[in-house]
DNA sequence: TCGTTTGATTAGATAAACTAATCAAACGAG
DNA sequence: CTCGTTTGATTAGTTTATCTAATCAAACGA
């Protein structure tokens, strides 16, 4: 029989298109991969992967087999990660985070879960918005905290809190902007206006409220943090904006950064957590949403003194 | 990781309600299932049994994980079918046959398909046509023979040949019944009538051509072959119908039973090939089912100069 | 009360899976 | 072309997982 060993590292070889790369993402040697991967093809009788110089290659069989793994895979997971948490928050609890809350959100909201649950094995995983959705639906983990507005592909989003996007640059470039009115977001200039890199939700929706599509970079900002634009940002290189959440982080690590609140309607995301759809009632889904809830909250409150 | 193996554990308790039943079931000793469950309870962080005094019962989360388990486990076996079969009649195959079908069939078949396909490891098992739908579903057969009508469920089905019944019985009650006009199925009484045990398609199917009810059985059938139940029929016990498939094996082992062919439009069966609904073509379903045709048609070939 | 049934437990054997070391083929830079 | 590098296969030996056999304790029924 098949087992779900194999699958997993099938699905990894398949995904890292390299026996050795594959073997790393799971946790073992070159030689225990490969060997997995020849028992399937033996237990199948078919050949899945063509072994090319430097490269592999699905055959017909194998690209069916992949399909077919991803779902058994996603199924099984699902399953441990609800009956896991079926008894609300214990056990391990794997959640997802995007770039630009992460490290503002989870140094309070981590405070608050640890006291809450003791007992809670708290894995957290930053990525894209993208990525996150998928690795929800695909059981890998429990649940993300993502900013709508943003397609979840049928998962269940509970709104958390709303994050509003402030103006921000160095005291000569904002002062000089607002001396006469209060700016509004559509009078921004592309030219001016720093961005994250490509898939981070935050550039999207900036850009979204002002009505502004994508243009090549000024500046190539490499690492693409909210930290690395702010700090760019003070040094005069341009405008950006920066959500109420990292205002206090931010403002402590640039000091020379300015910010402005623009008039309402003010431009915001709504932050949210987000789980696979289930018909029964997630205890430890709503106990982590009041937390993170709570923690995002007191954010906002200390960021609005501030601005 | 929750196991295959461990599910399939599982499964097979639920259904046995015993710890020794299931390890019998699943060809390893108690301790060994035991330990598995007990393991799948740990990585699951929650009971999914009770043990009850010479009982189980399943625990609310024992319920949920049984019925992810059937339908991960029903994915892996159909994966593993689809592919093995992917090239053609080859490797292992496991047919149903109905018990009214394979001691009849089989044997032509058997020789044929052997023939036809050197290297293929066929299987072969006997039960009624409701499980063998649901061993179809579940991957746990590659295909079955079971006769139409009856309901599918969704499954693809292949009609092999039109299986006609006969009226059987000793020489002097059909000679009675028949000595001025040819019996119509319509005709027959209900308390003459000796069918299978319930279950049995032939049972049912017969009772509706004749527009009847089961009623109380006159004669407790027991084994409830088709075999028993010529050899009653043939000592004078009743009528039954024979489907032509199994005449000559029957007219060989019970010399003393005579039968008629009903007039017009006489009452059958259709033999068909049951299979996975999948879009793909499937060379070896195409394969088994025309040997499987010859082999019917060549018994009723004999069959009709005979009756 | 005693024999029987059932699942847990333990110790030891077997099989599955892994690592470390090595090899052969294929590529790219010099 | 040659040498160093990368990549996957292979082999040997170890670790871990899983199994069996034997035994035990609890619960039941005669």
């Amino acid at each position: 029989m098949l087992t779900l060993r194999q699958m997993t590292y099938f699905v990894a070889l398949a995904e890292r298109r390299s026996f050795s790369a594959a073997a790393e993402a799971v946790h073992v040697t070159q030689p225990a991969l490969s060997q997995q991967i020849k028992e399937m093809e033996a237990s199948l009788g078919t050949q899945l992967v063509e072994r090319l110089p430097r490269d592999i290659r699905l055959t017909r069989a194998g690209q069916v087999v992949l399909e077919r793994c991803h779902e058994i895979l996603a199924l099984t997971r699902n399953l441990e990660a609800e009956i896991r948490l079926s008894k609300g928050l214990t056990g391990r609890l794997t959640l997802g985070v995007i770039p630009t809350i992460a490290p503002y959100l989870l140094p309070r909201a981590l405070t608050r879960i640890k006291a809450a649950a003791l007992d809670l094995d708290m894995r957290v995983r930053e990525a894209q918005t993208a990525e996150l959705i998928a690795m929800v639906a695909a059981g890998q983990l429990d649940a993300a905290v993502i900013a709508l507005p943003y397609d979840t592909l049928g998962l269940m989003a509970e709104p958390l809190f709303t994050d509003r996007f402030l103006l921000a640059g160095s005291q000569a470039r904002i002062e000089a902007l607002t001396a006469q009115s209060a700016p509004r977001p559509t009078d921004l200039s592309p030219d001016t206006l720093l961005l994250l890199d490509e898939g981070h939700c935050l550039a999207d929706q900036a850009l979204d409220v002002c009505g502004l599509k994508r243009t090549r970079q000024t500046v190539d900002l490499g690492a693409s943090s909210l930290a690395t634009l702010c700090g760019l940002v003070a040094q005069g290189f341009g405008l950006t904006f920066l959500p109420e959440i990292a205002l206090c982080s931010e403002m402590a690590a640039s000091p020379d950064m300015a910010v402005r609140r623009f008039p309402d309607p003010q431009p915001e995301r709504t932050v949210a957590l987000v789980r696979r759809h289930s018909t029964e009632v997630k205890e430890w889904f709503t106990e982590l949403a009041a937390l993170l809830k709570d923690a995002g909250e007191e954010l906002l409150c200390e960021a609005r003194v501030r601005a």
